[in-house]
DNA sequence: CCGCAAACCTGCACGC
DNA sequence: TGCGTGCAGGTTTGCG
């Protein structure tokens, strides 16, 4: 499920769970993620106090009194079960704090990831080092975009996709920021002019702005035993909508590109 | 650099 | 009811 939005607020909602806690049981279950979780995970999380936890691009942050930073990545399927009155198949790693609580990374398709990094070696972990700005920070501007995508004549659709020019956007989030700046999805990056990229970016900020505060309101689901966080797909203005009209009067259309979906309105996105 | 495809893996919706 | 097909929020790699 997770893209940005979903990320920021699976952290949010593993703070109050975990913010100082001791942690004093690790279980793994299914190492055997994307890319295998340590195998010393538990010995060195096992006693350590987590410190902070933090998001960057679609990563989950958990920083650790014993100096490691443990990175997850939820894929395709991930999210973490809060409390959870039994384990499921695909409970792939459980940690329980002193406190009494318990969190299940349940991941049906094993697409995401958990690492163990020294906090100092985080910005120069491998998956970081190529990562463009977060899409709400400061960096993330018209400028920025105007120069990463100066002579790029793939689709601004792909582009923004593409973790190094921006990090932390996803299909959906795409679909939907391109609709709200009204850009065709079809258009070729670099012939984006400034002004419009400027409404891109409006638009970015809008779009995971309202998702996350739509988490944000759904904490209290999100912390149900059956772990149930979705994309708020109600709001969705065009992904997941083809054949729906448009507010424009058009009709929302989809099309496939680099084997991925795209929706979008062809009469009001230019 | 571009566009595409495949790989990783499971679940679900759909049509027959 | 059961089976086959296609599709799904991500990332990486490789080919022409």
């Amino acid at each position: 499920m997770p893209e940005l939005p979903e990320v920021e607020t699976t952290v949010r909602g593993l703070r109050p769970v975990l913010q100082d806690q001791r942690i004093a049981r690790v279980q793994l279950r299914r190492p055997d993620l994307r890319r295998a979780m340590p195998q010393d995970l538990g010995q060195r999380l096992t006693g350590a106090r987590v410190t902070a936890l933090g998001r960057r691009a679609k990563y989950g942050l958990i920083d650790t009194d014993r100096g490691d930073t443990m990175i997850f990545h939820l894929g395709m399927s991930g999210r973490w079960r809060v409390d959870p009155a039994e384990l499921l198949p695909h409970d792939h790693l459980v940690i329980e704090t002193e406190a009494g609580r318990r969190l299940a990374l349940n991941d049906a398709r094993r697409f995401g990831s958990v690492d163990l990094v020294p906090m100092a070696e985080v910005e120069q972990w491998a998956p970081f080092r190529a990562l463009g700005p977060e899409p709400l920070g400061a960096q993330f501007t018209a400028d920025h975009l105007k120069a990463a995508l100066a002579g790029r004549t793939a689709s601004i659709k792909l582009l923004l996709l593409d973790q190094k020019i921006v990090a932390g956007l996803g299909n959906i989030y795409v679909c939907e920021a391109l609709y709200e700046s009204r850009i065709s999805p079809r258009r070729a990056g670099g012939s984006l002019t400034r002004p419009r990229l400027a409404r891109l970016v409006e638009a970015v900020h809008l779009v995971l702005d309202a998702a996350i505060e739509a988490g944000g309101s759904t904490l209290r689901d999100y912390a149900r035993p059956d772990g149930e966080l979705g994309y708020f797909s109600k709001q969705f203005k065009v992904y997941g909508r083809e054949g729906q009209p448009c507010e424009c009067g058009g009709t929302v259309a989809r099309y496939a590109e680099g084997g991925r979906s795209t929706f979008w309105c062809p009469k009001c996105q230019r």
